[in-house]
This record gives C-alpha cells, sequence and structure tokens, in this order.
RNA sequence: GCGCCUGUAGCUCAGUUGGAUAGAGCAACGGACUUCUAAUCCGUAGGUCAGAGGUUCGAAUCCUCUCAGGCGUACCA
C-alpha cells in the first residue's frame, strides 16, 4: 500500500516540476507515515515540508500545489488534505482496503514474507555457551532471540544459518575435568578438597557417578593430568549432547555446530594471525601479540598470544571471524550477553582488519533476565551452582510461554521473567491472549463449517459490500502492516516487535468479536467476516510460527 | 578515571528511526455471559518523556553538559 502511495507522490513531484509550478527539480526520499489519529487519515508525507526551504515557499503552500497534481483518477482515496504544518493526509477508501484481504488468503502461510533481503547470505550465531554445564534462564533469552531473529530475517527473504560456536579449547575446559574428577574420587570414598574455582553444581556429580557405572575406578589408576583431560572430554560430551536436548526441546536447532578447538587444529587461529600481522594489526610487545584495536576506537590494544605462548580467548575469536567471512557471508550477527559488550570494538576491528565493512558483522546485546515467582525475585548464583536451568524454565511454564515471555522486551532492555504468571491462563498473560484469539477463531470456522457454510476462497465482491465497520477496518488495516513488521522487525535485528503486533491484533479481534457476531442471519455478512476472520487466523499464525509458537486450534 | 547501555503513567514496557493532542498491559475502581470459547470485552483515572541548554517549521527521538542505575575496562574465559 505504501508502494502504491510512493509511486503516485513521485508522478505527482514530477508534474509539478513540469509545468513549472515547483521549481527544484528535487525528489526527496518520501517518507510515508501512519498518522497517530484517525483524523489525520491512514497515510501522512511530509515531503512539502522538505521541499518548503528550497522552494522558499511556506510548506502549506507546497503541499497544495502537489495535491493538486496528484493522480487520484485511480479512486482509491476518498480525502486527501494539508493539515497542520504541511503535511499531506490520505484517506484510502474501505474497499482498497478490504481489497487487501485477497493477498493475505492468496499468500496463505507465506503470508509477512518478503523479498527485501534478496537472498543475502546471514548467519547468526547464538546461545554458544561453554560446555561446562546446563543452559541457564539467561541462554534462554539468547536462544529465543537468535533463533526468532534468523526466522525473521529468513521470512525477510535472507538466506539464513544459525550457528553454534563450542567453547571447547580454553582452560574451562579443563577446570571441567578437574570438577569431575574431584567428584568422581570423592565417590569413590577418597577424601577430597573441592576449590572453589571448580563448577559447583550437582550436574558435575552426576556425571561422575555416571563415569563410575561405565567405567568403575579405573580412572584413578592413571596419573590425574590424564584423568582430568579423560573427564574433560567425557564430562563436555555429555554436557554438549544436554544442552543440544534442552534446545531442541526448546524448539531450538542449530544447522552447525562450530568447535573452537577445530580452529587450532585447523591451523586457523595461526592463519589468522599470519594475516593481520601482514596487515601490521598484530605486533609483538613485552613477549605478547597483540592486535591494534586502538586503531578501531578501543581504550587499549589486547594481547592475542600471551608471553608464556598460550593464546586468548580473542585470538580464537579472530579466527573465528575469519573463518566467517571467509565462508562467503553478507553479514554476520553474533548474539551475546550484554556483558559482553566491552569485545564489539575490537570485534569490529578485526571485521576490518578483514577487509570489510565493520556494519557487515552485527552484534546483538542481551540484556539480563531477572527471574520472579510471583513477584518475588528467585535468587540465582552461578557460583553456588544454585541457578535456575533453561530445562527447568521449559518444564515448569512451557514452551510457547517461555518463548514468548523472553521476546517480550526490545533485548537490550532487562527482562522480568515471573514463572506464575507465564503459566497462569488469563488475560494477564499475553501468551495465551495471542493464541487464544487464534483458537476462537478456528471455533468459529468450525462451528461455521458444521452448519455447511463455505468460505469462497475469493469473495471480494461481498466483502467489499458487508464489511466496513470501526472495528472491521481497524482489524484489516493492522492485518496488513505484518509485511512491513517483519521487513522492519528484521532491518534492525528487533524480534519484539512480532510479539507487539500479534498482541496488537489478538486484542483488536476479541473486541470485534465482543461487539459482533459472525455467524448470523445475513448470509452474505456472515460470508464476509468469516473471509476476514480466516485471514486473521492466517495473520497471527504466521506470526507466532515466526516466533516459533504453536498457534492452537482449541484451547 | 575512561567507555557502553538504560532513565517515558504507581509497576512492566512500546513509541513506526525528526512529525500533529504521548501509547499499551498490569495494578485500582465501575460495568457486560440465554450468544460462534468470559483464557474475553466496555468504561473511569493516571505524564515536567530524569534535569538543563542547543540544533529547526517541529524533539521522548539528534548534539552538549549534569544527575541516577547497570555493565565493561585482564598476558581470564
Amino acid at each position: 500500500m505504501k508502494v502504491l502511495l510512493r509511486d503516485i507522490i513521485r508522478r505527482g513531484l514530477e508534474g509539478c516540476y513540469a509545468d513549472g509550478t515547483l521549481q527544484s527539480g528535487l525528489i526527496p526520499n518520501i517518507v510515508i507515515e501512519k498518522p497517530a489519529h484517525d483524523e489525520h487519515g491512514d497515510f501522512a508525507t511530509n515531503v512539502a515540508m522538505h521541499l518548503a526551504r528550497v522552494e522558499k515557499k511556506p510548506p502549506r503552500i507546497v503541499a497544495e500545489i502537489l495535491v493538486g497534481h496528484l493522480d487520484t483518477a485511480a479512486d482509491i482515496f476518498t480525502k486527501v488534505d494539508v493539515a497542520g504544518p504541511g503535511f499531506i493526509n490520505f484517506h484510502i477508501a474501505n474497499k482498497v482496503w478490504i481489497e487487501y484481504l485477497q493477498s493475505i488468503a492468496r499468500d496463505g502461510d507465506a503470508y509477512g514474507r518478503s523479498r527485501v533481503g534478496a537472498g543475502k547470505k546471514v548467519q547468526v550465531e547464538f546461545v554458544s555457551a561453554n560446555p561446562t554445564g546446563p543452559l541457564h534462564i539467561g541462554h534462554g533469552r539468547g536462544a529465543a532471540t537468535g533463533d526468532v531473529l534468523a526466522s525473521i530475517l529468513s521470512a525477510a527473504g535472507f538466506d539464513v544459518s544459525r550457528e553454534y560456536y563450542i567453547n571447547d579449547a580454553g582452560n574451562q575446559m579443563d577446570t571441567l575435568g578437574k570438577s569431575i574428577y574431584l567428584r568422581y574420587k570423592e565417590l569413590l570414598a577418597h577424601e577430597i578438597e573441592f576449590p572453589a574455582t571448580c563448577y559447583q553444581g550437582s550436574y558435575i556429580k552426576d556425571i561422575a557417578r555416571d563415569a563410575i557405572t561405565k567405567f568403575g575406578d579405573k580412572h584413578l589408576l592413571l596419573p590425574e593430568t590424564e584423568a582430568v583431560a579423560f573427564f574433560s572430554k567425557f564430562g563436555g560430551d555429555i554436557i554438549l549432547r544436554g544442552i543440544e536436548k534442552d534446545l531442541k526441546d526448546f524448539g531450538v536447532a542449530f544447522d552447525n555446530w562450530y568447535s573452537e578447538q577445530s580452529l587450532f587444529d585447523g591451523g586457523k587461529v595461526n592463519e589468522a594471525i599470519e594475516l593481520m600481522r601482514e596487515k601490521g594489526l598484530i605486533y609483538e610487545d613485552e613477549g605478547a601479540l597483540w592486535f591494534r584495536t586502538t586503531d578501531f576506537g578501543d581504550d587499549k590494544d589486547r594481547v592475542v598470544v600471551r608471553s608464556n605462548g598460550a593464546t586468548t580467548y580473542f585470538a580464537s575469536d579472530i579466527a573465528y571471524h575469519y573463518d566467517k567471512f571467509g565462508r562467503g557471508l553478507d553479514w554476520v550477527v553474533d548474539v551475546w550477553g550484554a556483558d559482553h559488550h566491552g569485545y564489539v570494538p575490537r570485534l569490529k576491528g578485526v571485521v576490518q582488519g578483514l577487509g570489510r565493512n565493520p556494519d557487515d558483522l552485527r552484534v546483538v546485546l542481551v540484556q539480563l533476565v531477572s527471574l520472579l515467582r510471583d513477584g518475588v525475585p528467585v535468587s540465582m548464583s552461578t557460583r553456588s551452582g544454585e541457578f535456575v536451568t533453561l530445562k527447568e524454565v521449559v518444564d515448569e511454564v512451557g514452551r510457547d510461554a517461555a518463548r514468548f515471555f523472553f521476546l517480550m522486551r526490545r533485548s537490550d532492555s532487562q527482562l522480568d521473567f515471573d514463572l506464575e504468571l507465564a503459566k497462569r491462563q488469563s488475560a494477564d498473560n499475553p501468551v495465551y491472549y495471542v493464541q487464544y484469539a487464534h483458537a476462537r477463531i478456528c471455533s468459529i470456522l468450525e462451528s461455521a463449517n458444521e452448519k455447511g457454510l463455505v468460505i469462497p476462497a475469493v469473495s471480494g465482491e461481498i466483502a467489499r459490500r458487508e464489511l466496513g465497520t470501526p472495528e472491521e477496518m481497524i482489524m484489516i488495516k493492522t492485518l496488513s502492516t505484518l509485511p512491513e513488521v517483519v521487513e522492519g522487525s528484521a532491518l534492525s535485528f528487533e524480534p519484539h516487535r512480532i510479539t507487539y503486533f500479534l498482541q496488537e491484533l489478538a486484542g483488536q479481534f476479541h473486541s470485534f468479536y465482543n461487539k459482533n457476531r459472525v455467524i448470523g442471519e445475513d448470509p452474505e455478512l456472515t460470508l464476509a467476516r468469516l473471509f476476514l476472520l480466516k485471514c486473521t487466523a492466517q495473520t497471527l499464525k504466521n506470526g507466532l510460527c515466526m516466533l516459533g509458537i504453536s498457534a492452537p486450534e482449541k484451547m
């Protein structure tokens, strides 16, 4: 709809220039928006205000001239007027809106998808938690955000892949091995001292117990370093499988699991360091190798290889992003916890070092989640191992509610997650509110079906004649925005826009439902409304689907 | 110290990238089921957009400063 309007305005401007009523010959970026108030029509543009200065005419005059040159023959406007400081307001005829329903019905499950992404290759990397413990609730938000971002980008026409980066190389894996080893000894009746630096969670003991049933006490005979190395691998594998399972139960599946260790094994780390050295971005000082991140706005340069020869995490990251961009990706999206925001400048530096535009790397920061139960904070502390896991949350509130809650806020603002609210089956709970709207419509459609009513695939004539109440028109106009909401959501990397859209649409439907009967005496009105509801259900379903949330037909 | 994020109704948050009179949901109060699902709806009330300057036709939105909170600032991962 906006595209159409933009065209009409452009042609109008050209007309003005052709007959000399306007002089500048400028075609500005035509911004069309939805006015805040209904009296201001369906759409408004501010082009006249932008042109006022160069034209040396008051904005309202410019607007009047432009309106005089608009092609209104198409019969799509009921009114075009100049208002306020120089806005041009467009009132679109109801029948044009109603006609739009046809495209929703026609596109079906594909409605809302678009092609702005133009097939650009985008990779979204998210979660990427160390395989040293189960996923906690914070990872859950990252998982939901990354997964849905990927779905939305895909819906907007990007070619998307999902990747999990396994931090299986650093010394946290040694710590894991050591933790399990100690618990293993302990379970076999040896006295141990369990350091605070080791992983405290009870899952460590579970893994040690596992090892005993599988191998008995034979690893006690090994030298400690060998045993620790064994348990590091053994435990890492178990935990990683657990992570994969938890994510699967949460509805998240990755296209690729990428091992940090493989960067070392495949020589990528050295390769990347060498490349950066050639470009003069890596230098040696005090026995260590440094990356010149200050060239890219960082506070200080960062160590890549320590003086003891060990690489830092940053070295792996350089290699990893070197590898990613080597795979022909147009954009790389990293979803991180907000506590890592300090790493953004240095990674941007790496990207530029690779000769790429820093904007080709997009970092989405996900803020903390505070877990509440009936408004009371649930204490969480990783150190004591008493954190709440993603699995526990999903088991308690269900996948749909968990996903929706994680996506209810902009990702860079903190989130309160109330377990009781998420479970409650009432209007307070936005998940059910949206799903209920879908179920209610399905129930009506089912009831119509039982009465032998057949919703015609295309009922344009009847719909145009019968629809038109304020509640119906508001719904139709909202329905029509799904494609642009998805586009905006994708291009700004903001999944929460979809949840807001769904809540708004569901609300409009519930309002409509309470005021109007759908299946009634008038057969044509009944058919028209059934058609509208069919399109509404389709739109709700498509939105929910992008969020990875089910659209139940009964509740 | 320096850097990043945040500050909008009592609470939790949106705000279409600079537009017109600032928007929801909770919580509070008052109403609506003989109906296709009351897991719903309708109404009332609630604001110095942290504060001060600036940019312009126009600012919650952009620039500067101040205040408050969070985070970061390792030869850690």
